[in-house]
DNA sequence: AAAGAGTTTGACCATTTGGTCCAGTTCACG
DNA sequence: CGTGAACTGGACCAAATGGTCAAACTCTTT
Protein backbone atom coordinates (compact mmCIF):
# COMPACT_ATOMS: atom_id res chain seq x y z
CA UNK A 1 0.00 0.00 0.00
CA UNK A 2 1.32 3.11 -0.63
CA UNK A 3 1.92 5.95 1.59
CA UNK A 4 0.73 9.87 0.49
CA UNK A 5 -1.15 8.51 -2.27
CA UNK A 6 -5.23 8.74 -2.23
CA UNK A 7 -6.42 5.85 -1.39
CA UNK A 8 -8.07 3.72 -4.16
CA UNK A 9 -11.75 2.67 -4.90
CA UNK A 10 -10.87 -0.74 -3.32
CA UNK A 11 -8.78 0.48 -0.22
CA UNK A 12 -11.26 2.75 0.56
CA UNK A 13 -14.08 0.34 0.65
CA UNK A 14 -11.74 -2.71 2.16
CA UNK A 15 -11.06 -0.24 4.80
CA UNK A 16 -14.46 0.36 5.50
CA UNK A 17 -15.27 -3.31 5.84
CA UNK A 18 -12.43 -3.66 7.77
CA UNK A 19 -13.39 -1.15 11.03
CA UNK A 20 -17.07 -2.63 10.67
CA UNK A 21 -16.11 -6.31 11.21
CA UNK A 22 -13.49 -4.71 13.72
CA UNK A 23 -16.14 -3.01 15.52
CA UNK A 24 -17.92 -5.91 15.51
CA UNK A 25 -15.82 -8.26 16.96
CA UNK A 26 -13.84 -5.76 19.51
CA UNK A 27 -17.11 -4.39 20.99
CA UNK A 28 -17.93 -7.95 22.00
CA UNK A 29 -14.60 -9.35 23.06
CA UNK A 30 -11.74 -6.38 24.05
CA UNK A 31 -8.90 -6.13 21.78
CA UNK A 32 -7.14 -8.90 23.98
CA UNK A 33 -9.84 -10.95 23.34
CA UNK A 34 -9.88 -10.84 19.62
CA UNK A 35 -8.36 -12.22 17.16
CA UNK A 36 -7.23 -11.40 13.93
CA UNK A 37 -8.89 -14.25 12.07
CA UNK A 38 -12.45 -13.45 13.74
CA UNK A 39 -11.82 -10.09 12.11
CA UNK A 40 -10.81 -11.43 8.72
CA UNK A 41 -13.78 -14.47 9.08
CA UNK A 42 -16.48 -11.34 9.79
CA UNK A 43 -15.15 -9.25 7.15
CA UNK A 44 -15.30 -11.74 4.69
CA UNK A 45 -11.28 -11.71 3.62
CA UNK A 46 -8.43 -13.22 4.42
CA UNK A 47 -5.80 -13.04 7.55
CA UNK A 48 -3.29 -11.75 4.96
CA UNK A 49 -5.54 -9.27 3.07
CA UNK A 50 -6.91 -7.61 6.25
CA UNK A 51 -3.25 -6.88 6.89
CA UNK A 52 -2.75 -5.33 3.64
CA UNK A 53 -5.33 -2.83 4.72
CA UNK A 54 -4.14 -2.16 8.27
CA UNK A 55 -0.11 -2.85 9.20
CA UNK A 56 -1.43 -4.86 12.82
CA UNK A 57 -4.02 -5.35 14.78
CA UNK A 58 -3.15 -2.88 17.31
CA UNK A 59 -3.49 -0.43 13.91
CA UNK A 60 -6.86 -1.49 13.29
CA UNK A 61 -8.08 -0.79 16.90
CA UNK A 62 -6.42 2.45 17.28
CA UNK A 63 -8.22 3.68 14.20
CA UNK A 64 -11.20 2.28 14.78
CA UNK A 65 -11.06 4.43 18.52
CA UNK A 66 -9.78 7.61 16.80
CA UNK A 67 -12.70 7.39 14.47
CA UNK A 68 -14.97 6.73 17.08
CA UNK A 69 -13.77 9.12 19.68
CA UNK A 70 -14.76 12.57 18.18
CA UNK A 71 -18.35 11.29 17.28
CA UNK A 72 -18.66 10.06 20.61
CA UNK A 73 -18.09 13.76 22.16
CA UNK A 74 -20.41 15.60 19.26
CA UNK A 75 -23.50 15.46 21.55
CA UNK A 76 -21.52 17.11 24.20
CA UNK A 77 -20.15 20.05 22.31
CA UNK A 78 -23.70 20.08 21.00
CA UNK A 79 -24.35 22.20 24.38
CA UNK A 80 -25.41 25.34 24.09
CA UNK A 81 -24.29 28.24 26.58
CA UNK A 82 -26.40 30.09 25.32
CA UNK A 83 -29.95 28.01 25.52
CA UNK A 84 -32.49 27.16 28.27
CA UNK A 85 -29.86 25.41 30.84
CA UNK A 86 -32.69 22.38 32.02
CA UNK A 87 -33.61 22.22 27.82
CA UNK A 88 -30.17 21.91 26.56
CA UNK A 89 -28.96 19.26 29.67
CA UNK A 90 -31.78 17.49 28.37
CA UNK A 91 -31.55 17.26 24.98
CA UNK A 92 -27.75 16.13 25.86
CA UNK A 93 -28.98 13.52 27.81
CA UNK A 94 -31.69 12.46 25.06
CA UNK A 95 -29.00 12.53 21.95
CA UNK A 96 -26.46 10.43 24.75
CA UNK A 97 -29.71 7.59 25.10
CA UNK A 98 -30.68 7.73 21.13
CA UNK A 99 -26.52 6.73 20.78
CA UNK A 100 -26.57 4.11 23.40
CA UNK A 101 -30.01 2.56 21.16
CA UNK A 102 -28.36 3.16 17.60
CA UNK A 103 -24.91 2.62 18.85
CA UNK A 104 -24.61 -0.15 21.09
CA UNK A 105 -21.77 -1.81 19.26
CA UNK A 106 -19.71 1.74 19.76
CA UNK A 107 -20.50 2.04 23.57
CA UNK A 108 -19.10 -0.94 24.20
CA UNK A 109 -15.83 -1.08 22.33
CA UNK A 110 -15.23 2.09 25.01
CA UNK A 111 -16.49 0.51 27.53
CA UNK A 112 -14.30 -2.58 27.22
CA UNK A 113 -11.45 -0.39 26.71
CA UNK A 114 -12.20 1.70 30.03
CA UNK A 115 -12.64 -0.68 32.40
CA UNK A 116 -9.66 -2.53 31.26
CA UNK A 117 -7.26 0.37 31.90
CA UNK A 118 -7.89 2.76 29.13
CA UNK A 119 -4.34 1.74 28.01
CA UNK A 120 -4.63 2.76 24.46
CA UNK A 121 -7.04 6.19 25.53
CA UNK A 122 -5.61 7.42 28.12
CA UNK A 123 -3.70 10.33 26.68
CA UNK A 124 -7.31 11.66 25.30
CA UNK A 125 -9.31 11.37 27.97
CA UNK A 126 -7.38 13.03 29.99
CA UNK A 127 -6.37 15.88 27.13
CA UNK A 128 -8.93 16.48 24.79
CA UNK A 129 -12.17 14.57 26.81
CA UNK A 130 -11.34 16.40 29.87
CA UNK A 131 -10.48 19.95 28.03
CA UNK A 132 -14.16 19.38 26.65
CA UNK A 133 -15.69 18.43 29.94
CA UNK A 134 -13.94 20.99 31.97
CA UNK A 135 -15.40 23.96 29.62
CA UNK A 136 -19.20 22.94 29.62
CA UNK A 137 -18.98 22.35 33.23
CA UNK A 138 -17.62 26.00 33.50
CA UNK A 139 -20.99 26.71 32.09
CA UNK A 140 -22.95 24.49 33.88
CA UNK A 141 -21.48 26.07 37.21
CA UNK A 142 -22.19 29.38 36.05
CA UNK A 143 -26.26 28.22 35.09
CA UNK A 144 -26.30 27.13 39.10
CA UNK A 145 -24.70 30.47 40.25
CA UNK A 146 -27.53 32.33 38.53
CA UNK A 147 -30.12 29.93 39.79
CA UNK A 148 -31.22 28.83 37.05
CA UNK A 149 -30.43 25.12 37.73
CA UNK A 150 -30.39 23.50 40.89
CA UNK A 151 -26.83 23.41 42.68
CA UNK A 152 -24.96 20.24 41.50
CA UNK A 153 -21.59 19.15 40.89
CA UNK A 154 -21.07 19.74 37.20
CA UNK A 155 -18.55 17.09 36.73
CA UNK A 156 -20.25 14.50 38.54
CA UNK A 157 -23.51 15.20 36.39
CA UNK A 158 -21.55 14.73 33.44
CA UNK A 159 -20.54 11.20 34.98
CA UNK A 160 -24.00 10.23 36.14
CA UNK A 161 -25.40 11.06 32.71
CA UNK A 162 -22.26 8.88 31.07
CA UNK A 163 -23.57 6.36 33.41
CA UNK A 164 -27.11 6.73 33.04
CA UNK A 165 -27.18 6.57 29.50
CA UNK A 166 -24.16 4.08 28.44
CA UNK A 167 -25.84 1.63 31.15
CA UNK A 168 -28.73 0.57 28.26
CA UNK A 169 -26.05 0.04 25.97
CA UNK A 170 -23.01 -1.86 27.82
CA UNK A 171 -24.99 -3.46 30.29
CA UNK A 172 -27.73 -4.91 27.59
CA UNK A 173 -28.19 -8.73 28.21
CA UNK A 174 -28.38 -8.13 31.94
CA UNK A 175 -31.05 -5.29 31.64
CA UNK A 176 -32.98 -7.56 29.16
CA UNK A 177 -32.13 -10.59 31.78
CA UNK A 178 -33.91 -8.94 34.83
CA UNK A 179 -37.05 -6.83 32.61
CA UNK A 180 -38.23 -10.01 31.19
CA UNK A 181 -39.89 -9.51 27.83
CA UNK A 182 -40.62 -5.61 28.47
CA UNK A 183 -38.23 -3.88 25.98
CA UNK A 184 -35.50 -1.44 27.97
CA UNK A 185 -36.35 1.17 25.40
CA UNK A 186 -39.78 1.47 26.33
CA UNK A 187 -39.58 3.06 29.38
CA UNK A 188 -35.63 4.17 30.29
CA UNK A 189 -36.55 7.58 27.98
CA UNK A 190 -38.93 8.81 30.28
CA UNK A 191 -37.23 7.30 33.11
CA UNK A 192 -33.57 8.91 32.78
CA UNK A 193 -35.81 12.61 32.05
CA UNK A 194 -37.76 12.50 34.86
CA UNK A 195 -34.82 11.38 37.07
CA UNK A 196 -32.61 14.50 36.03
CA UNK A 197 -35.72 16.82 35.77
CA UNK A 198 -36.17 16.12 39.41
CA UNK A 199 -32.78 16.46 40.19
CA UNK A 200 -31.81 19.84 37.70
CA UNK A 201 -34.94 21.59 38.60
CA UNK A 202 -34.84 24.89 40.82
CA UNK B 1 -6.67 -33.42 44.73
CA UNK B 2 -8.90 -36.03 46.20
CA UNK B 3 -13.07 -35.92 45.25
CA UNK B 4 -15.10 -35.89 48.88
CA UNK B 5 -12.62 -35.39 51.07
CA UNK B 6 -12.11 -32.24 53.60
CA UNK B 7 -9.60 -30.15 51.93
CA UNK B 8 -6.30 -29.74 53.86
CA UNK B 9 -4.59 -26.68 55.58
CA UNK B 10 -2.62 -26.34 52.24
CA UNK B 11 -5.35 -26.65 49.91
CA UNK B 12 -7.55 -23.65 51.48
CA UNK B 13 -4.71 -21.94 51.66
CA UNK B 14 -3.57 -22.36 47.96
CA UNK B 15 -6.80 -22.21 46.29
CA UNK B 16 -7.86 -18.91 48.24
CA UNK B 17 -4.58 -17.34 46.70
CA UNK B 18 -5.18 -18.32 43.27
CA UNK B 19 -8.35 -16.96 43.43
CA UNK B 20 -6.90 -13.65 44.57
CA UNK B 21 -4.78 -13.53 42.39
CA UNK B 22 -7.31 -14.61 39.31
CA UNK B 23 -9.60 -11.74 40.60
CA UNK B 24 -6.41 -9.13 40.06
CA UNK B 25 -5.82 -10.64 36.78
CA UNK B 26 -9.29 -11.15 35.33
CA UNK B 27 -10.91 -7.81 36.66
CA UNK B 28 -8.35 -5.63 34.87
CA UNK B 29 -8.29 -7.95 30.80
CA UNK B 30 -11.86 -10.01 31.21
CA UNK B 31 -11.47 -14.07 30.82
CA UNK B 32 -10.43 -13.96 27.01
CA UNK B 33 -7.67 -11.79 27.87
CA UNK B 34 -6.20 -13.28 30.62
CA UNK B 35 -3.26 -16.20 30.30
CA UNK B 36 -2.89 -18.84 33.05
CA UNK B 37 0.39 -17.82 33.08
CA UNK B 38 -0.40 -14.11 34.35
CA UNK B 39 -2.57 -15.54 36.99
CA UNK B 40 0.22 -18.04 38.31
CA UNK B 41 2.70 -15.24 38.23
CA UNK B 42 0.64 -13.06 40.27
CA UNK B 43 -0.24 -15.97 42.76
CA UNK B 44 3.28 -17.08 43.33
CA UNK B 45 2.75 -20.33 41.75
CA UNK B 46 4.14 -22.42 38.74
CA UNK B 47 1.26 -22.81 36.12
CA UNK B 48 0.81 -26.45 36.71
CA UNK B 49 0.51 -26.03 40.71
CA UNK B 50 -2.50 -23.98 39.72
CA UNK B 51 -4.02 -26.30 37.85
CA UNK B 52 -3.42 -28.86 40.58
CA UNK B 53 -5.93 -26.99 42.01
CA UNK B 54 -8.50 -25.97 39.75
CA UNK B 55 -9.77 -28.21 36.75
CA UNK B 56 -8.81 -25.56 34.00
CA UNK B 57 -8.68 -21.22 33.30
CA UNK B 58 -12.45 -21.42 33.12
CA UNK B 59 -12.96 -23.41 36.64
CA UNK B 60 -11.02 -20.32 38.25
CA UNK B 61 -13.04 -17.87 36.70
CA UNK B 62 -16.23 -19.59 37.49
CA UNK B 63 -15.42 -20.33 41.04
CA UNK B 64 -14.51 -16.56 41.67
CA UNK B 65 -17.76 -15.30 39.65
CA UNK B 66 -20.03 -17.73 41.90
CA UNK B 67 -18.26 -16.73 45.19
CA UNK B 68 -18.61 -12.95 44.37
CA UNK B 69 -22.41 -13.35 42.95
CA UNK B 70 -23.92 -13.98 46.19
CA UNK B 71 -21.68 -11.07 48.16
CA UNK B 72 -22.78 -8.88 44.83
CA UNK B 73 -26.48 -9.22 45.65
CA UNK B 74 -26.49 -8.49 49.68
CA UNK B 75 -27.10 -4.95 49.90
CA UNK B 76 -30.17 -5.79 47.65
CA UNK B 77 -31.53 -8.52 49.96
CA UNK B 78 -31.04 -6.40 52.90
CA UNK B 79 -33.86 -3.52 51.64
CA UNK B 80 -35.97 -3.93 54.27
CA UNK B 81 -39.88 -3.90 53.00
CA UNK B 82 -40.52 -2.44 56.48
CA UNK B 83 -38.35 -0.21 56.61
CA UNK B 84 -38.84 4.14 55.73
CA UNK B 85 -38.88 4.11 52.06
CA UNK B 86 -36.56 6.55 51.13
CA UNK B 87 -33.97 5.76 53.98
CA UNK B 88 -34.05 2.08 52.98
CA UNK B 89 -33.12 2.74 49.36
CA UNK B 90 -30.30 5.66 50.30
CA UNK B 91 -28.89 2.98 52.32
CA UNK B 92 -28.97 0.78 49.45
CA UNK B 93 -27.20 3.10 47.29
CA UNK B 94 -24.58 3.94 50.26
CA UNK B 95 -23.84 0.63 50.28
CA UNK B 96 -23.10 0.10 46.86
CA UNK B 97 -21.13 3.16 46.91
CA UNK B 98 -19.08 1.41 49.50
CA UNK B 99 -18.84 -1.89 47.47
CA UNK B 100 -17.51 0.22 44.59
CA UNK B 101 -15.00 2.27 46.54
CA UNK B 102 -13.42 -0.70 48.39
CA UNK B 103 -13.97 -3.92 45.90
CA UNK B 104 -13.69 -1.99 42.94
CA UNK B 105 -12.52 -5.51 41.09
CA UNK B 106 -15.37 -7.47 41.99
CA UNK B 107 -17.09 -4.96 40.00
CA UNK B 108 -15.17 -4.52 37.44
CA UNK B 109 -15.22 -8.41 36.68
CA UNK B 110 -18.88 -8.09 36.29
CA UNK B 111 -18.48 -5.43 34.66
CA UNK B 112 -15.80 -7.25 31.93
CA UNK B 113 -18.62 -10.32 31.86
CA UNK B 114 -21.69 -8.11 30.98
CA UNK B 115 -20.16 -6.40 28.58
CA UNK B 116 -19.23 -9.18 26.77
CA UNK B 117 -22.63 -10.47 26.53
CA UNK B 118 -22.30 -12.63 30.06
CA UNK B 119 -21.49 -15.62 28.19
CA UNK B 120 -20.80 -17.59 31.51
CA UNK B 121 -23.38 -15.98 34.28
CA UNK B 122 -26.61 -14.82 31.83
CA UNK B 123 -29.23 -18.07 33.94
CA UNK B 124 -27.90 -16.51 37.16
CA UNK B 125 -28.49 -13.05 35.90
CA UNK B 126 -32.14 -14.25 34.37
CA UNK B 127 -32.29 -16.62 37.04
CA UNK B 128 -31.73 -15.34 40.92
CA UNK B 129 -30.95 -11.60 39.78
CA UNK B 130 -34.29 -11.09 38.04
CA UNK B 131 -36.19 -12.88 41.23
CA UNK B 132 -34.53 -10.87 43.13
CA UNK B 133 -35.03 -7.74 41.70
CA UNK B 134 -38.82 -8.21 40.98
CA UNK B 135 -39.21 -9.08 44.81
CA UNK B 136 -37.70 -5.72 45.52
CA UNK B 137 -39.38 -3.72 42.53
CA UNK B 138 -42.81 -5.18 43.87
CA UNK B 139 -42.39 -3.08 47.40
CA UNK B 140 -41.40 -0.02 45.77
CA UNK B 141 -44.02 0.34 43.56
CA UNK B 142 -45.91 -0.20 46.52
CA UNK B 143 -44.22 2.40 48.15
CA UNK B 144 -44.93 4.75 45.10
CA UNK B 145 -48.95 3.49 45.35
CA UNK B 146 -48.79 4.39 49.12
CA UNK B 147 -47.83 7.67 48.36
CA UNK B 148 -44.39 7.04 50.45
CA UNK B 149 -42.43 7.29 47.31
CA UNK B 150 -42.18 9.87 44.42
CA UNK B 151 -43.79 7.78 41.25
CA UNK B 152 -40.82 5.70 39.52
CA UNK B 153 -40.50 2.63 37.48
CA UNK B 154 -38.92 0.61 40.12
CA UNK B 155 -36.45 -2.09 37.41
CA UNK B 156 -35.09 1.55 35.81
CA UNK B 157 -34.22 2.90 39.16
CA UNK B 158 -32.59 0.01 40.23
CA UNK B 159 -30.63 0.12 36.94
CA UNK B 160 -29.96 3.82 37.44
CA UNK B 161 -28.31 2.68 41.26
CA UNK B 162 -26.23 0.35 39.53
CA UNK B 163 -25.03 2.37 36.49
CA UNK B 164 -24.39 5.70 38.73
CA UNK B 165 -22.60 3.48 41.73
CA UNK B 166 -20.49 0.94 39.74
CA UNK B 167 -19.38 4.03 37.40
CA UNK B 168 -17.47 4.89 39.84
CA UNK B 169 -15.29 1.46 40.10
CA UNK B 170 -15.36 0.69 36.35
CA UNK B 171 -14.99 3.40 34.48
CA UNK B 172 -12.08 4.62 37.50
CA UNK B 173 -9.85 5.43 34.95
CA UNK B 174 -12.01 8.02 33.14
CA UNK B 175 -13.76 9.61 36.29
CA UNK B 176 -9.91 10.29 36.99
CA UNK B 177 -8.73 11.77 33.89
CA UNK B 178 -11.37 13.98 34.19
CA UNK B 179 -11.43 15.00 37.87
CA UNK B 180 -7.59 16.15 37.30
CA UNK B 181 -6.35 15.63 41.12
CA UNK B 182 -9.97 16.18 42.86
CA UNK B 183 -10.43 12.77 44.32
CA UNK B 184 -13.77 10.88 42.98
CA UNK B 185 -15.69 9.63 46.21
CA UNK B 186 -14.68 13.11 47.69
CA UNK B 187 -17.64 14.06 46.04
CA UNK B 188 -19.64 11.39 44.63
CA UNK B 189 -21.63 10.24 48.04
CA UNK B 190 -23.09 13.90 48.30
CA UNK B 191 -24.02 14.01 44.41
CA UNK B 192 -25.48 10.75 44.46
CA UNK B 193 -27.43 10.69 47.60
CA UNK B 194 -28.64 14.54 46.17
CA UNK B 195 -29.32 12.97 43.04
CA UNK B 196 -32.10 10.04 44.35
CA UNK B 197 -33.22 12.05 47.18
CA UNK B 198 -34.76 14.64 44.33
CA UNK B 199 -35.47 11.70 42.60
CA UNK B 200 -37.74 9.76 45.20
CA UNK B 201 -39.32 12.31 47.58
CA UNK B 202 -42.48 12.95 47.13
C1' DA C 1 11.42 -43.61 60.79
C1' DA C 2 8.69 -45.45 57.13
C1' DA C 3 4.98 -45.14 54.12
C1' DG C 4 1.45 -43.19 51.82
C1' DA C 5 -0.96 -39.10 50.72
C1' DG C 6 -0.51 -34.62 49.22
C1' DT C 7 2.21 -31.13 46.68
C1' DT C 8 5.44 -29.15 43.25
C1' DT C 9 7.61 -28.38 38.86
C1' DG C 10 10.53 -29.02 34.53
C1' DA C 11 9.77 -30.88 30.23
C1' DC C 12 6.59 -31.57 26.95
C1' DC C 13 2.46 -31.21 23.63
C1' DA C 14 -1.12 -29.58 20.36
C1' DT C 15 -3.35 -25.54 19.10
C1' DT C 16 -3.84 -20.75 18.44
C1' DT C 17 -2.00 -16.42 17.73
C1' DG C 18 -0.05 -12.20 15.25
C1' DG C 19 2.45 -11.67 11.45
C1' DT C 20 5.45 -12.61 6.93
C1' DC C 21 6.51 -14.22 2.16
C1' DC C 22 5.84 -14.77 -2.34
C1' DA C 23 3.65 -16.38 -6.35
C1' DG C 24 -0.22 -15.45 -8.67
C1' DT C 25 -4.40 -12.54 -10.05
C1' DT C 26 -6.87 -8.29 -11.03
C1' DC C 27 -7.14 -3.53 -12.07
C1' DA C 28 -6.31 1.24 -13.97
C1' DC C 29 -4.62 3.61 -17.57
C1' DG C 30 -1.67 5.13 -21.46
C1' DC D 1 -4.00 -4.39 -25.44
C1' DG D 2 -0.08 -4.28 -22.59
C1' DT D 3 2.24 -3.12 -18.49
C1' DG D 4 3.11 -1.81 -13.98
C1' DA D 5 0.81 -1.08 -9.75
C1' DA D 6 -2.56 -2.79 -6.62
C1' DC D 7 -4.55 -6.73 -4.62
C1' DT D 8 -5.16 -11.63 -2.88
C1' DG D 9 -4.40 -15.85 -0.32
C1' DG D 10 -1.92 -20.50 0.59
C1' DA D 11 2.03 -21.85 3.01
C1' DC D 12 4.80 -20.76 6.51
C1' DC D 13 6.96 -19.05 11.08
C1' DA D 14 8.02 -18.04 15.95
C1' DA D 15 5.90 -17.13 20.11
C1' DA D 16 2.24 -17.77 23.32
C1' DT D 17 -1.41 -20.42 25.11
C1' DG D 18 -4.13 -24.03 27.83
C1' DG D 19 -3.13 -28.17 29.45
C1' DT D 20 -0.59 -32.96 30.61
C1' DC D 21 2.73 -36.07 32.75
C1' DA D 22 5.86 -38.22 35.51
C1' DA D 23 9.40 -37.76 38.61
C1' DA D 24 10.66 -35.64 42.76
C1' DC D 25 9.82 -33.48 47.02
C1' DT D 26 7.24 -32.62 51.61
C1' DC D 27 4.07 -33.35 55.01
C1' DT D 28 1.20 -36.16 58.19
C1' DT D 29 0.31 -40.18 60.56
C1' DT D 30 1.24 -44.29 62.77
Amino acid sequence: MQKEQAPTRIQVKKRATILEAALEVFSAQGFRGSTLHQIAAEAGLSKPNVLYYFASKEAIYKALLERLLDTWQDPLRALDPDGEPLEEILSYIRRKLQMSRDFPRESRLFANEIVQGAPRIYAALEGELKALVDEKAAVIDQWCAQGRLARVHPHHLFFSIWALTQHYADFDVQVRAVLGTQEPFDAAPEFVETLFRRTLSV
